[in-house]
DNA sequence: CTATATAGTTCAAGCTATAAACTAAGTCGC
DNA sequence: GCGACTTAGTTTATAGCTTGAACTATATAG
């Protein structure tokens, strides 16, 4: 978890007052229990070390925390210390959130507990494209209820949830703007359908920003600044800037599949030219290969594919290097605009990265020299739960921020 | 005046107690007072209706404004209105700001009143290309001592400054970083000399930032987002999302003037290829035109474009045409990367735009449909003064965030 | 068993916002 | 010209929060 505790108050443009020092503060200790490493635990007094508050504050938010069931007390061994000992503090271990995926060709459901691991997982084979859109909750539903189930088994009790869809979102209201590989548009979800009950509800997410925010909570710490790049049938972006996921002032920032790689290219669905995605989304790649996209299950493509470039097929390995030459084109310009000096490569850019590395690295020392070093250039580590784990990932996050919302 | 008020607290870590709400609604009420339309002076009962804190928080938060001598009371005539009359507040008069200016060819400096408009304006030619910048600091540091005299005489003090120069900077540490036509590269500026003893300080920011932000204050007021791009020598950008600057993890993002905009283009000054700056930069322009780059004075060799432009030259028509078609791409990636809908142009953009504005948006309309639509572009309206002005808006902005940096 | 050290709690004090009562300063109606 | 009314701004009592100091709790060292 990387939970940056924010020293929040209300909303801007309304008064202050003193509940909003409290909430501040809240956020502060819980965020703190969050920061400490697997396994230690750290004592009222040791926050009050670390915050600055004092003993006195730490304890009474304490109180809170616990009485709120975010967090226990737990014993502490120590060996040949002086002075009272303390106590441990703990995100409960009982208190999990779901996250949930729908996608092209399944359908998903995870409950992870707020320290971030995976309780249960469960992954549906179920070609959505042709459903519609009531029936695919219908049945995401079947399936999340299962999932509580078995975690509630496991003693894990949710508190709220994340569905990531592979198109643009409208958080607030749970509308899917476009997801253009489901068919669906301006679909209104309703997501608290999904998790009856829970306290904190359902949130919706991009498939690529949640990839992102999962890469930012279970990658490397010093990981605070870069683009996430999900290749998938298309090809999404996230922006994660100061531990946060920039999303513009529509929502939809980090969209790198529509930069213009090439002003003299084909034209991209969208409308655009020489857009990445023509370039480097699965279609384009699969076609320039010389491989046929099998509707029924990209994975078998991908095989195809993978087994195409271990045999040195010429047009496969000429249609990756393509991809990765534009990609590079991509982040270079992505790099001046935003000033991220990093970036993730998720989706099938992290399954081709041994063959695109290569031109994409060459790409980038052409287009934007001294910008973006070879070490800056990584492959997604959190792999195909990565939707899943990063919408789970940002309903917690939400939570230690305001973790005034599941007191009373 | 933009003048968003934030409920800031303080620096996110640190603990919050209750003197963070008295600043964050310190902030709230100023904020209140700068958004009202020139002329008319909000009361403080007006004040508490439009912000939410009751009457008697107002008027102790708007006695300690008046203590610190940020704003002042002022009699308001009424006709036939029922009840008390209530006492006009408006930002006080005699308070000011500096806005400096280095640039390749003239140094300038400027004061404005808190409420945003010049008082005093001075601009003198002055070629710094060959200068060292402690050669260039003298001379500008006579040129405020002249024009905070001429504003004292007109009764505004001066009670901070912003410097903007053409280059990449390091805000905190008051350092240029590169700045390609004037010859500096890492250049630690003593920004403090230029306005002795004032309460606060001098602030150092990038022109086409500041030029941004200065159209942000004095342009339309639902420009809140969008991309300004600053055509000089080289071509820069800002970026303002929110209303605020966007500056990216290391501060130098909107710098669009490396985005690349032909793969198959030449190289750039900044090692690059095929960066907008080759394309729709001045020089590039120019020599595309045939016009001689005359190294004495740029706006000479702008006249004979003009000149040229109207003359029907087809060498500076395609030219111009060329540069903005590559604006265009640039633009569209843009707005994909950051989601934003609006673009300003300035410097020789802004006066090229009646050539610049067809090719431009054919190009959006080829690599972003649907995205930018004409009325999205326009061009500067704050003209030369613009980073001066920027520069010194930042500065008043800065102070009505966190007022109490004015006090005791 | 006493001295010491550290953890956590209790309690008075200070600051801030709130709500209600109160004072101030106008207009309206007769 | 005087009282009723209306709106602006101030005063006062109250509650919430953090702070700092005093205090209690619980361990180790000798």
């Amino acid at each position: 978890m990387s939970g940056t505790a924010a020293a929040a108050v209300s909303e801007v443009g309304t008064p202050g007052n003193m509940g909003d020092v409290r909430r501040s503060n809240l956020a502060l200790v819980l965020g703190k229990v969050v920061q400490s490493a697997a396994g230690v635990h750290l004592t009222r007094a040791q926050i009050a070390a670390g915050t600055g508050l004092t003993k006195a504050s730490v304890s009474s938010i304490v109180l809170d925390l616990l009485d709120a069931g975010i967090i226990r007390e737990v014993g502490l061994s120590r060996q040949g210390e002086r002075g009272r000992p303390g106590v441990g503090l703990e995100l409960n271990p009982s208190r999990g959130v779901m996250g949930m995926e729908i996608n092209v060709d399944y359908i998903s459901a995870g409950v992870t507990r707020l320290s971030g691991d995976l309780v249960v997982h469960e992954i549906q084979e179920r070609d959505n494209r042709d459903s519609s859109d009531a029936a695919v909750m219908s049945a995401l539903a079947e399936l999340t209820a299962g999932v509580r189930g078995a975690a509630a088994a496991k003693d894990v009790e949710v508190l709220g949830g994340g569905l990531a869809v592979p198109g643009l979102v409208e958080a607030g209201s749970s509308m899917v703007t476009v997801a253009p590989n489901l068919g669906w548009v301006n679909t209104k979800l309703d997501v608290n359908r999904l998790l009856p009950g829970v306290p904190l509800g359902v949130s919706l997410f991009n498939e690529a920003n949640a990839a992102a925010l999962a890469e930012l909570a279970h990658g490397p710490q010093e990981l605070r600044d870069f683009l996430f790049v999900s290749g998938e049938v298309g090809v999404g972006g996230g922006l994660v800037i100061g531990s946060e996921l920039f999303t513009g002032p529509e929502g939809n920032a980090g969209e790198v599949g529509h930069i213009v790689v090439d002003p003299a290219g084909t034209p991209c669905s969208c409308g655009g030219t020489g857009c990445l995605e023509t370039i480097a989304g699965q279609d384009a790649i699969f076609a320039a290969a010389g491989i046929e996209a099998k509707a029924r299950s990209r994975s078998e493509s991908m095989s195809d594919l993978l087994a195409a470039l271990a045999a040195g097929s010429p047009s496969a390995l000429l249609a990756v290097q393509r991809a990765g030459a534009s990609l590079g084109v991509a982040v270079a310009s992505t790099s001046r605009v935003v000033n991220v000096r990093a970036v993730v490569l998720g989706g099938h850019f992290a399954v081709l990265d041994q063959w695109l590395r290569g031109p994409l690295l060459e790409s980038l020392a052409k287009y934007a020299p001294g910008l973006l070093s070879p070490e800056d250039v990584s492959a997604s580590t959190v792999g195909e739960a990565g939707a899943l784990l990063g919408a789970a990932g940002s309903v917690v996050r939400a939570l230690v921020e305001a973790p005034y919302r599941l007191q009373a």
